[in-house]
DNA sequence: AACGTAAACAACCGCCGATTT
DNA sequence: GAAATCGGCGGTTGTTTACGT
């Protein structure tokens, strides 16, 4: 049996928003809220509309504090980083940066931002050799990756992005501290800014746990912006087996190989991809190139690259 | 000025996971 | 436990605008 559809397609009005529906929707919006119900949203409202429609404009266009257009060099840099350890996850991305909706980055990452990575715009970072002194869940200084592929040629941008051009930031370079109860605390962040509070017992998949922490500017109760302690908590001996090199399989050896493949990418396999750290920039553009021709740069390791 | 093409952006589609019934 | 429902997400498509010839 198939999903009903959410409306009635030959009752909403597809297309550009008017105006008067911008309206309409904002003055329903900031007087009663979502309710927690966009798909009985338009009726009250008065608009003849889609509750997920409704649901995009306010997300991506007319809630308070969004920007649109130019991107600082900063914004470039985050978007690369992010998209070079998590893939097209794009509303993880946009939780980075405030003001920015996951469809805005998508559009400007497809539209300019690879091209601009092509021309050698975007600086690469100057401190890369330092997370490669440091320690860390993510960017380990010699490592193997699992992946669901090998030969380099067919890498994705993601995994070369990683190793041999941008810098980490805070979401991907969590800082791991014990405490009394054998539970490591796991801070994502070094400078407070951007922090999370989630909790899990279990060997967690972060960027789930992250995922949790939507864009959406209204439901989101986890992200905090204060000098909130926050911390994800993991066994401490689950933490013995907490390293990049083994993280995928471990997680897939507690949970269901068909969760792995939905996280680490379709056919999990357990064979390994040794990465080269000295991967230039040339081949960061042709694999940009050649990825475009399969729609996404980084179909094939899901979401770790 | 008219046309064609590319770029940019907004919106839609369909799938998935979580929650509710 | 199964089915229905909903919100959220990422990919794709459609429309508008800018630019070149």
């Amino acid at each position: 049996m198939g999903r009903a559809p959410c409306c009635d397609k030959n009752n909403v009005k597809r297309g550009p928003w008017s105006p008067e529906e911008d309206a309409k929707l904002k003055e329903f919006i900031e007087k009663y809220g979502t309710g927690g119900n966009w798909i009985a949203l338009p009726q009250k409202a008065g608009l003849k509309r889609c509750g997920k429609s409704c649901r995009l404009r306010w997300l991506n266009y007319l809630r308070p504090n969004i920007k649109h257009g130019d991107f600082s060099d900063e914004e470039d840099r985050v978007i690369c980083s992010l998209y070079a350890s998590i893939g097209s996850r794009w509303s993880i991305i946009a939780a980075q940066l405030p003001g920015r909706t996951d469809n805005d980055i998508k559009n400007y990452w497809n539209t300019k931002l690879k091209k601009k990575l092509i021309m050698g715009f975007i600086p690469s970072s100057s401190n890369i050799n330092q997370r490669t002194k440091s320690p860390n869940l993510l960017f380990p200084p010699t490592s193997t990756l699992q992946t669901t592929f090998q030969p380099q040629s067919q890498a994705s941008i993601s995994n070369i992005l990683r190793d041999s051009y941008l810098e980490p930031i805070p979401l991907v370079q969590p800082n791991f501290m014990y405490n009394n109860n054998n539970l490591m605390n796991f801070q994502l962040g070094t400078n407070n800014q951007h922090s999370y509070n989630f909790h899990d017992q279990s060997l967690m998949n972060p960027m789930q746990a992250i995922s949790s922490c939507s864009s959406d500017g209204v439901s989101c109760n986890q992200i905090s912006y204060g000098n909130e302690e926050m911390m994800c908590q993991i066994p401490f001996e689950e933490t013995q087996k907490f390293t990049l090199d083994n993280y995928c399989s471990t997680w897939a050896d507690h949970h269901d190989h068909q969760k792995a493949n939905g996280y680490f990418g379709n056919n999990f396999q357990t064979s390994q991809f040794q990465y080269d750290h000295h991967t230039n920039i040339e081949e960061v553009k042709e694999l940009i190139s050649s990825s475009s021709s399969n729609g996404n740069g980084c179909n094939n390791v899901g979401y770790w690259g």
